[in-house]
Formats: C-alpha cells, structure tokens, sequence
DNA sequence: ATTCCACAGGAAACAGTGGTCC
DNA sequence: GGACCACTGTTTCCTGTGGAAT
C-alpha cells in the first residue's frame, strides 16, 4: 500500500466522528420501558392481568399482529411491572416465556416451560429432562408441581404459537387450557399466546380455541408516521446530536412501512445506516447510507442461509439458477444431473418441491404456479437475488464450488 | 362438457440418532 | 443393556387442481 493512501486513510479517519453514542438501543433486545402508540393495548391487557392480584384467574389471552409491531415488547413491560406488584403483596406468581420458534418442538417447549419454573432445580424425580420422557409424562409432572404448591398462579406466554400449531399439533394447547380442572387446590394457569398469524385459530380444535381466545388483541402494522416518531425518538437516544438527518430517519420508516410496518426491521435498518455512515467518516447519517443499509441487510441473510444449507439445498438452487424456464419437472432433470456429477444420491422430487418451498419461504426463490392447460400444472421457479450472491457462497464449498462457476 | 397432463402438497410411515429409565 | 421416547429428514402414497385440448 502506497504512503498516499495510507496518508488518505488518516486523514479521512480525524475527519470523521463518532455517530451513534448508545449502541445497545438500536439493537432487538432492547425493550424501552414505554412504547408508543401502545396504550390502549397495554391498559387492556394489564387489566386483564391484573386480577392475579387479588389471587383470581386472568382470562386466557391471544394477542395478533405482524411482526415487529410491539406485541412481546408491551407483555414484557407488564408483566416486570406485574411481578414486582406481586412480590411486593406477596402472592406466588410465575411468568415462564418460552419463544414456540426457538423451542422448535411441543417437548422442548415443555422442557424450557419446566427450566423457567424451576422445576428441574427440584426433586430429581420430578424433573423434566431434556429427552426421554414422553409427552404426557412431562405435562404431567409441571402440573403436578403447580398442584402441590397449591397456591401457585401461572401466566404462560408462548411467543409465535402459530409456529407451534403449524408444527406440532395444538396438543400442548389443549393440555394446558384444560388443566385448570385438575387444580384441586387453588393454583392455576392461564395462557397468553402471542400470534404472527390471524388465520392459525382455523387450525385449532373448537375446544382450545374457544378456551384460548377468552380475550383477543390485535396490533395493527405501524403506519409511516407513527414509524417516524418511533424512529426519530429512539434516534434521539442513539445519536449524537446532528448526527442524522430528517430526511434519513424518514426514508427508514418509509421502507419499512412498505414492508407491513415493521418497527424492529426499520431500527435495524437505522443501525446499519449508521454502522455504514461511521465507517465512511461521515459526518452525518444520509438517505443514500440507509438504501446501502438495505441492500447490505438483504446481501448478508441471503449469504448467511446459503453458506450454511446442506449440500441438497445449494444443489437444487444451482439447478434453478441453470434451469431454462424453471419448471419443476425441468429443474428437477438439471438437479438429478448435478447430483450425478457431483457422486450424490438425489432424493426424490417430492422432496425437492419441499426444499423449493422452504426457499420460498425464506424468500430465496420466488414461485409461481402456472397452469399449461393440457401440458399440467408446474411451478414456475425463479432465484429472488443476484447469482453473484450464490457463486460467492458457494465459491468454499469443496464438492459445489466448481459447479457454482460455470453458467 | 369432459378429458387429461404434470404436478402441488397433505398424511403417514420409516430410518437413524441421541437421550433416559430401571 | 434393553425398553421406551422424541426429533429430523426423508420416502411413499395419495388426492386435488387449472385450464388447454378435444
């Protein structure tokens, strides 16, 4: 490297300053103590809540809305509140959260419910271990320490219960909402289950569905101007002053409004504006940092997924990518051919047309069903970014990366 | 109006893995 | 160490479907 640029380099650092003086509260975990917008919400729920004061049962609760609309923030807040109220009157109240995303399955949803309660600090025979007991066994052994605790009072939140319900039944639901029949002396549970998704109490058997929905909520998506606000304020705490400009914080809301109102995604955004803008030396946060912040952010989780599929995954993209029109009869052809190439043994089309539809989802591919009338029903599949993208995610991958090369 | 193609996608079963319990 | 349990990724089997061709 030539003394110039060195010399550029520094000169361009002492230019620059520091944008962002509090970090932490651009990031996901950081809940502010009031949200806004979110009163009334808050009012209801609390008062629903409320009653486990006064040791009675708060009815079962189902909060909606697309994510990033405040719903897990709004129950955190109240429920700290909530628990603080209770210890200081004394009344034995437990709040385990689990995230039904993260827990993956029906059992380790009941294991991370027993770990929260701490069940597994207990007896060993009461325990819920990490594998090895059946389902029912380990239902079994969290209400039975409710029951001998006798006055104990349980609020379960289960965050993304659609994805439980998608994946696992509504059994789990269905236990837990007719437990309170076996409460002989005075303890309880009641739900709160927290919904990405309107539709998923059609998957619900009418018994779970009626029990849990005693109360409903919807959140509705932000609108642009309230997203402003939220923006602007949270800017205000993670900003040094004139460190961004109007016009930057209004295309961030903006973009995310565009995107279902999604409050979480446009403070992300903000953050990686800014990430970009200090790393530039400038002197302020602009509208031209947020569109690279954009692109970076759908760069980076494209990348991430791809490097981090199985070896089928990344062979069934490389096929759409060469496939003509993308059919799946056509792709399924070019992906058979690929895996003899590269010595695996394909799987079945069925499965394929599984994969496609996770990338779907993940929204790596975009698909399309077209009816050729006589000639069937296809998918029409298509690779939703740039090849570059897959050429460089693969371009480490011993077995694809030649592959990933050629057109 | 009917036929028929080329699948989509749900349901169930299966194999392999990794764990506990007695 | 065998019985039992859950999870994941897969295969097998099957029913349903939109619309051009007949």
């Amino acid at each position: 490297m030539s003394d110039d640029i060195l010399e550029g380099i520094f000169t361009k650092a002492t230019a620059g300053k520091i944008l962002i003086k509090d970090r932490k509260t651009l990031t996901i975990d950081y809940v502010p103590e009031k949200l806004p917008f979110r009163d009334e919400e808050a009012r209801t729920i609390a008062q629903t809540l409320s009653i486990v004061l006064k040791g009675a049962r708060p009815s079962n609760l189902l909060l909606f809305g697309k994510p990033g609309t405040g719903k897990t923030a709004v129950i955190k807040n109240i429920i700290k509140r909530l628990q603080k109220k209770a210890k200081e009157l004394e009344i034995d109240v437990i709040v385990p959260f689990v995230n039904a995303k993260t827990a993956n399955t029906a059992y380790k949803i009941l294991y991370e419910i027993a770990e929260e309660m701490g069940i597994n600090k207990g007896e060993k025979k009461q325990q819920v271990y990490f594998t090895g007991l059946s389902m029912g066994e380990a239902t079994d052994r969290i209400l039975d320490f409710i029951q001998k605790k006798k006055k104990l009072h349980v609020i379960l939140v289960i965050d993304e219960i659609d994805s439980l319900v998608d994946k696992n039944g509504d059994d789990i639901l269905y236990n837990f909402t007719r437990a309170n029949e076996r409460m002989y002396e005075g303890g309880f549970i009641s739900l709160i289950g927290i919904s990405n998704s309107l539709t998923f109490k059609d998957k619900l058997d009418p018994r779970v569905r009626s029990s849990l929905s005693e109360e409903e909520m919807v959140f509705n998506p932000y609108t642009i101007l309230q997203l402003q606000k939220i923006l602007s304020d949270r800017a205000k705490l993670a900003f040094n002053d004139d460190a961004i400009s109007t016009a930057a914080i209004n295309l961030c809301a903006a973009m995310a409004g565009k995107e279902n109102g999604d409050a979480r995604k446009a403070i992300d955004l903000l953050r990686v504006a800014a990430e970009i803008a200090e790393r530039e030396r400038a002197s302020d946060v602009q509208e031209i940092h947020i569109r690279q912040a954009q692109e970076k952010i759908e760069k980076d989780t494209n990348y991430e997924v791809l490097r981090n599929s199985t070896t089928h995954t990344k062979i069934v993209l490389l096929a759409i990518m060469k496939s003509k029109n993308g059919n799946t009869g056509e792709v399924y052809e070019t992906y058979s051919s690929l895996c003899k190439y590269t010595e695996q043994e394909p799987l079945t089309q069925r499965r394929m047309t599984q994969i496609v539809s996770e990338l779907d989802q993940l929204g790596l591919v975009m698909t399309d069903v077209v009816s050729q009338g006589r000639y069937g029903r296809s998918q029409r599949i298509k690779i939703a970014f740039p090849s570059l993208t897959i050429r460089e995610a693969l371009k480490d991958d011993p077995i694809l990366s030649t592959l990933a090369m050629v057109d």
